[in-house]
DNA sequence: TATTGTTATACTCTATAACTATA
DNA sequence: TATAGTTATAGAGTATAACAATA
């Protein structure tokens, strides 16, 4: 096979795999994530740490927990996150005055600050990726993912939709590359 | 506040942070990516297996690399998932008459009969999430985030909408959590 | 007894570097 | 010299379990 028709192969794997739901949400998910990070900056925890700091800023990231959940990390990787940023003074814990238990986190005024210029560069990042889509399409689309976001949140997400795991080829053990045990 | 003031504030920190669209996608990501987790069973590194099987057997999955950067994963992960695939008999490392460095991955036999239940349930999962959304703007959404991915595959994603990272806040050294040295 | 949050520890996953074989 | 693939290893990230304080 030739370099160019090795090219033209290539091609029409990237157009009809990105044809599949799963790899097209994993791709866009993915270049979201990364330009994201890039423009985030050293905000402590990348991402996660820019979307805790947007909740706290809105008065939106009630305890730890739920937070957590919200965000999809564990709550011990909370407890870290959250002391980075808040080494970081850009949110802080308060108590809760209605369970002593639990904090609530709010934004500091310095991480009130930083995220005003930070949430225009993460607008850009949107923009720039829906910038394939014509405007319309664009805003129905963004609308359209949020609908999907919300009722996942509340409902039971696809849990139930295939319930238990079958045993597939070869039940020949697999030993776990890439830590061939201490021998 | 009392518990019925938390639950009502609880109920419009979800409605108001899932309309961000950063928030939005990584929820949306994370609930599919559990259920074809769940979905695919035990097949060797889960849905990224079940991915590369997809590739594999639609003939498209052309060589390690080239598979390896299109799912996001480093060349030597996917060293290892393919050890796993092949050990399970999904899929089959031959080597390519055109470049004897190289390897093209196709799927044995075993690997095309899983891959019809495995697909199966996975188009399942993929309906039970975008149930969420009337039938004609289902159809449409998927449109918009096929045409994004291939954006995202073909053209350069975002990495140039913001070039430097900024340092942000308290320049105090974060300790690095989680792993607090060995003394 | 159950829950929030913290800490320590063990584990898994990822990526770096070094190596082989091809080009 | 550069690239595809493999392997070993170090490192980052994650989760488990135990604990303290509170409900």
């Amino acid at each position: 096979m030739t370099s160019q028709q090795a090219d033209a192969a290539n091609q029409e794997v990237g157009a009809v795999l990105d044809d599949d739901f799963g790899f097209a949400i994993g791709t866009v998910f993915r270049a979201y994530a990364k330009a994201v990070e890039s423009a985030v900056g050293d905000v402590p925890g990348g991402p996660r740490g820019y979307f805790i700091l947007a909740a706290a800023v809105r008065g939106e990231a009630g305890s730890q927990r739920s937070l957590a959940e919200r965000l999809g990390v564990d709550r011990t990787v909370m407890t870290y996150l959250l002391d980075d940023l808040e080494a970081a003074d850009l949110v802080e814990r308060r108590p809760d005055p209605a369970d002593r238990r639990g904090r609530i986190i709010v934004a500091t005024e310095n991480g009130n600050r930083c995220w005003q210029e930070l949430r225009a560069r993460v607008d850009r990042v949107e923009q720039h990726l829906l910038n394939a889509l014509p405007k319309k399409d664009a805003e129905s689309f963004r609308s359209m993912l949020c609908t999907l976001a919300a009722h996942v949140t509340t409902g039971n997400p696809a849990a139930d939709a295939c319930e238990a795991a079958t045993e597939w080829a070869a039940p020949a053990e697999r030993p776990r590359r890439g830590r061939r045990s201490t021998a």
